[in-house]
DNA sequence: ACTTTTTCGGTACTAAAGTATGATGACAAA
DNA sequence: TTTGTCATCATACTTTAGTACCGAAAAAGT
C-alpha cells in the first residue's frame, strides 16, 4: 500500500528531475550569449529548488497533529453499590453459622423459622444468637440489627 | 515518530538526487571535456536549496490541532436521599404514638427502653406495639422494622 | 491416637415480647 | 348532655427471646 505510494513518488520525481534538468539546458542554451547572467540563473535555480523541496516535504510529510485531550467531566450518579465492610465483619469475628443466623434475623425470622430453616434445633439456634449477641456486644435481636447495618456487615 | 521516518525518505530523496546529478556531471565531464563547472555548481545549489526548502517546510508546517474531547467519568456518591414513603405510611394509617414508638422500635429499643423514654407505662408500650403489629400486619418487632425499612416509611 | 476446636443439642430458668380484655379520663362532635 | 373516639394504664396470660451451664459428636490439628 505504502510502498506503491513510495514507487509513485519516485516516479515522479523522477520525470520533475528529468524535466528539470532538460528546462536548465534550455535556460543555460538560452543565456548562453549573456555570461553575467549565471547570478540571475543561480538566483532562479535557488528559488525554484527551495520551493521544490517545500513542495517535496508538504507531499512528503504527515501532516503534524497536536492532539489536545481535554477532559470532559461527566457526573454519574452511582447507584450506591452496597459493600459489606469487610473490617469490621472480621473484627467480629463470627462464624459461619454466627453471620448466616445474623442475616436471617436481619431478615426478621424469629428463632424458630431460622431453626427450620437451617434444619437445626431451637436450642442450637438459641445459643447461636447468644454467642453472636456476646460477640456484638447487645442484648436483643432488634440491637444486633442496628449494629449490623451500621457496621454495614450486612444488606 | 512518522516525522522521522519522513525525515529519512525526504534525505534518501536528496541522495538520490544527489547521486543522480553527480552521475549526469561526470558523465557529461568524462565525454565532452568541456569546461562546464556551471553545471556542476548550479546541480550543487539545486541540490542545497531542495534540501533548504524540505527543512524549511518540516520547520514552517503548522500543526493541525486536533481536539480530542475524552469523556471523563466522575463518579458522585448519591446521598442516598431518603424520602419517607409518605403514601404508604397514609395506607397504614398509623397514629402519631405508633409512628413514634416504630421509629423507636427501629432503633432497636425495647419496650422499657421506649416506655421510659415517652414517659409512658410499659401496658401502654405494649398497647401501641400491638396495635401497630395489627395495622402493620406483623407478629414480631423485627419484623415490623423490615417491613417499615422495605415500604420506606422509616430511615 | 490424642487433644482441641467447632458445631450441635439439651435442660432449666429469667426476661422480654406479644395477646386479650377491660377500665379510666380527656376531648371533640352530635 | 350524651356519644364516641383515643390515648393511657392495668391485669392476666401465652409465647418468644435470651442466659447459663452442660454434654455429645464431628472436624481439625498435633
Amino acid at each position: 500500500m505504502t510502498l506503491l505510494k513510495d514507487f509513485r513518488h519516485i516516479i515522479l520525481y523522477g520525470l520533475i528531475l528529468a524535466i528539470l534538468v532538460f528546462a536548465l539546458k534550455w535556460i543555460q542554451w538560452k543565456f548562453l550569449i549573456v555570461d553575467n547572467a549565471f547570478d540571475i540563473y543561480a538566483g532562479l535555480i535557488a528559488v525554484f529548488f527551495t520551493i521544490l523541496g517545500i513542495w517535496v516535504a508538504t507531499q512528503l510529510a504527515k501532516p503534524k497533529v497536536e492532539t489536545v485531550i481535554v477532559e470532559k467531566e461527566i457526573f454519574v450518579m452511582q447507584a450506591e453499590e452496597f459493600s459489606i465492610n469487610e473490617t469490621e465483619l472480621k473484627k467480629l469475628n463470627l462464624n459461619s453459622r454466627e453471620y448466616e443466623i445474623l442475616q436471617l434475623l436481619a431478615k426478621g425470622h424469629s428463632n424458630a423459622d431460622i431453626a427450620a430453616n437451617l434444619f437445626l434445633s431451637l436450642s442450637t439456634i438459641k445459643t447461636h444468637v447468644s454467642n453472636l449477641y456476646l460477640k456484638m456486644d447487645v442484648k436483643s435481636r432488634t440491637k444486633a440489627i442496628t449494629k449490623a447495618k451500621q457496621l454495614k456487615i450486612i444488606e
